[in-house]
DNA sequence: TAGGGTACTATAAATAATGTAAGTAATGTC
DNA sequence: GACATTACTTACATTATTTATAGTACCCTA
């Protein structure tokens, strides 16, 4: 995360297989290690922080950040600061986000089956 | 690619995830960096791989042989040799790997979407 | 004998992603 | 004043993935 070389030839193979493979597109929005399990826990309804840190114990603090952030960069999800003490914060998917939701189902059939292979 | 440290944080947390989501699982099975973009060009039938490298003129040969390695001990891709000199090597997707089909027709009508906003 | 074609493999290096550990700010409660 | 709560941030370490470059084996053709 953070910081990438956009003067790299990884950058430059991302970015031509993005631009003419849509699904590769796609594939790149949603393919951090948590952002998928991220917004599987969202299509069932907004969450704040500290309730997605617990769905998913493995994750840390920085990594859960800096998913959500890049989800929040890529419209996938939107991020509600509410100014209490202490702090709150919700995210919630976006509609373009919603729309994961079919996707997500079929990998998630696919994978079963696969799975059982 | 290559060697993995089944001891890491990273690799537990991966196992995890991939066991209580199978949508995670599936996501890990074809999220590599070329990985979609190949099961996109064999949807279409059987290719070789010097024409699979053809098709992405940005791929090292290296990547080209590690990603087709995986995506066959995934049981994506078959691989099949012909002992012809020179050599001859087909790739082609199993019956599972052909169900992919539907899903990355989804992601790159979602990609589409998505781009367009 | 030299060079070409095909599908690789080996090794090293660079880049990217993830994890660890500690610290911050604001305020309310004890 | 010490401590708890919440949602982070920062600096650094480790691991994973991708790229770069060169070389291999086989036989055929010129």
């Amino acid at each position: 995360m953070s910081k990438v070389k956009v003067s790299s030839t990884n950058f430059a193979n991302k970015q031509a297989l993005s631009d003419e493979c849509s699904e590769v597109y796609a594939a790149n929005i949603i393919g951090g290690q948590w952002s998928l399990a991220i917004v599987s826990w969202l299509i069932n309804g907004k969450l704040r922080f500290g309730q997605l840190k617990k769905l998913m114990p493995g994750i840390t603090e920085r990594m859960l950040t800096l998913q959500l952030r890049k989800l929040e960069e890529n419209k996938i999800v939107t991020r509600t600061v509410y100014a209490e003490i202490p702090p709150r914060v919700e995210y919630e998917l976006t509609p373009i986000g919603y729309e994961l939701k079919p996707i997500i189902k079929h990998l998630e059939i696919w994978g079963d089956k696969h799975k059982s292979l």
